[in-house]
DNA sequence: ATTATCATGTAACCAGTTACATGATTAT
DNA sequence: ATAATCATGTAACTGGTTACATGATAAT
């Protein structure tokens, strides 16, 4: 499991509620991990319990009160340790690399609408990439260092992952034109 | 889920046993997906109940007899079904991401050493890959149609999958070189 | 009052993993 | 007999998803 670990990432970065750590992985870390609220309010419970995290009452104006996390000190070990630990790596799970298998199982035609749906979501996400790219990074990795260079490093991933996608989907659809 | 769709493409492609399939699932399918004998066995117990396959005890000269699956037409229906519905795009989910973007948070030279070992193992794979292309389409994605050129295409997927992922990581070892 | 949004959760379920169990067959 | 391999499973657990619940605050 890393949601607990990922959560410790985005909590050293910057504190917040789960319902701030989810709207956060709804956009730039959950490009790469995402997760629901449930999900996130269950494990932030969990990392409190542990002891890795604690929750301040933080009242607003115009809204209800929420409950800011930080990492404790034995939150920060927990993170190092997991750091240094070897992370197998994953077989890429993918419905639509079955489907794309399958296709002459079935209608073709409608696999390859799938397939062009796929493709068009990848355009969108490959382009979104971008521009976050220009609006954080105007000046390439040049003097980043830390933190900075490792965000940026991995929305680096993100794109290259994301034009890897488009490059794979059109030559399917080519070959199959 | 789509293990049982995964299973009805494998058994659409050849009838096989539950361990057959676990081996399967270990190599050329497997490198796309991945499934364990258990998990396999479950599924395949509840795709017989459900009517989408059926089972035939084969003896075997010199090992104990097997079940061998092939899919009913309530199978092929519920596969060409499967093969037609949207799927939605997943975020890639990769503890290794999340180190990367942690580093600053832990022993950076520790997690430096976790990313030196992906790489070497995604090279490894690369270069699997890649002798099953040469090995299996010696001539390209010339003359090939149907089935065939879907399985190459997804060969391909995984070149081009693991390619990025070397490229990716040496570009973060790089930069922090 | 009603609706929309913010915020935090609970309960039931599902897919997949890990550890363990059982029996057949073959080789030594 | 013993060990190795082939083959099929069960049981307990974990991580994650989906559906639902509850209350605060603000805008209309």
């Amino acid at each position: 499991m890393a949601l607990e670990h990922a959560l410790l990432v985005a909590l050293r970065e910057q504190p917040a509620s789960g319902l701030d750590l989810a709207r956060r992985f709804g956009r730039s870390i959950g490009f790469f991990w995402s997760a629901t609220h449930q999900q996130i309010y269950k494990v932030l419970g969990r990392m409190e319990s542990d002891g890795w995290v604690e929750a301040t009452e933080v009242s607003q104006s115009g809204k209800p009160d929420k409950k800011v996390y930080d990492v404790t000190p034995a939150g920060r070990a927990a993170l190092a340790a997991w750091l240094a630990e070897p992370t197998p790596t994953h077989a890429l799970r993918s419905d639509l690399a079955v489907k794309m298998r399958g296709a002459s199982f079935g209608d073709r035609e409608a696999v390859l609408d799938v397939v062009r749906a796929n493709l068009a979501d990848h355009h969108v996400r490959l382009d979104h990439y971008r521009q976050l790219m220009k609006r954080d990074y105007p000046d390439g990795s040049g003097a980043l260092a830390g933190l900075d260079l490792d965000q940026y490093l991995v929305l680096r991933g993100g794109i290259l992952t994301e034009e890897t996608w488009v490059a794979w989907l059109t030559e399917y659809l080519e070959a199959h034109a």
